[in-house]
DNA sequence: AGGTGATCTAACCAGTGGAAAGATAATCTG
DNA sequence: CAGATTATCTTTCCACTGGTTAGATCACCT
């Protein structure tokens, strides 16, 4: 027989693993649904070594919430180094909204975590930079940046939650290219044809 | 003495009386901590009185919502009525958002309750009528509708997590009308100014 | 080798949503 | 008005939850 397939007493890399399984149990079933005991389940641990790890259940979800944001913050970025536009930029932080669903919901839900937690704290700030185009935006480029960010924070969250009427499409990054558009925003490092030209006729078409 | 003021077994008002309980709870403390048996205590019954009226936690949070899409429609409507400019619309939609707080959390949290329940359903399509200011929109009005709901939308719930920095000021009806102008929607029914044009210069200021 | 601290389990607690059985009262039917 | 039916509410129970505590196990350091 083989030599005892017992798992051993310490887990080794218990907090990672928790993580992906809080994540995993929020994708399948809503942040609302998570449990500890269910997370340390399929951890394989008792629920009070996931308490041991992040003191309580808020502070599992601190952690998320800190991950989805420095998540967040990369694929921004990304975005904004291939494209060089405003849009994709947007367009990117739906996408994230899809993909990365679980994390979205608890980032938008201060109720469940700790907002003020320092780790927290910084990578919002991070990802509030990339989303103004500024780390220190005039009041124009604050207000333009509200607005940018209000659009596509919407948009994501009325596509989770299908609010959006279906003939839109169900591709959501497809949807943002032919909504985004008609906020008439002057971009700031890139010169792109007018949105709001584009946009006048009967609406932007396409918007490609 | 007086007669007895012992409460009598049937309450005769039980339904709206948890309704109002929860909506107060929930205002206090967020949908995430409501429970049935603090809303039933509120109301001074058993949490089975409860779960008799409205079937289960989820029943309930099903009459919030109906309730929430019922009073967003009537706030909707007055303002379109009375001010019939499209901007006062989204104005009203953030008021509710904030001034209602309690439903309106519910309402955008549908794995809290039943979304396809019939009465939430018929509500909400009423409140989508107003929004995309037409009850048969073509693609046009589709896009520029939803970009208008989204900015709105996406504002709104924003404001609520406290993600817009504290530079665009605290009063989010006036930072609604500070954002809103940067969306560039051919208004359907009213020959305002161009909001285009009057964002152009250097980003709408004031906006009154 | 021995001790120290980190990690994890077991056991317990109060609170929760739901279901079932029964108590109470309002209403219907003759 | 009496008797039966139905609607409303309470009591009681269950499985589950998050959090706490005491103790078990083990890695690591000197």
């Amino acid at each position: 027989m083989p030599p005892q397939p017992t798992r051993p007493y310490h887990h080794g890399d218990l907090r990672p693993a928790l993580l992906r399984a809080a994540v995993e149990v929020i994708g399948q079933a809503g942040p609302a649904a998570m449990s500890l005991r269910e997370v340390a389940r399929r951890a394989g641990v008792s629920h009070a070594a996931a308490a041991y790890h992040f003191g309580d259940k808020a502070g599992l979800l601190t952690a998320v919430a800190a991950q989805g944001y420095r998540m967040l913050t990369e694929e921004l970025q990304n975005a904004r180094d291939a494209r060089r536009s405003f849009l994709e930029v947007g367009v990117a932080y739906v996408r994230f909204a899809v993909s990365h669903r679980a994390h979205f919901e608890v980032m938008y839900r201060p109720e469940l975590y700790r907002p003020d937690d320092a780790e927290v704290r910084e990578a919002r700030a991070a990802a509030a930079v990339l989303l103004y185009g500024t780390s220190s935006p005039d009041a124009g480029q604050l207000a333009a940046g509200a607005a940018a960010w209000s659009l596509v924070h919407g948009l994501a969250t009325l596509w989770l939650n299908g609010n959006l009427p279906e003939q839109l499409g169900n591709d959501p990054e497809e949807i943002t290219r032919i909504v985004a558009p008609y906020l008439s925003i002057p971009e700031p490092m890139t010169a792109t044809t007018d949105a709001c030209e584009r946009a006048r006729p009967n609406g932007p078409t396409k918007a490609r």
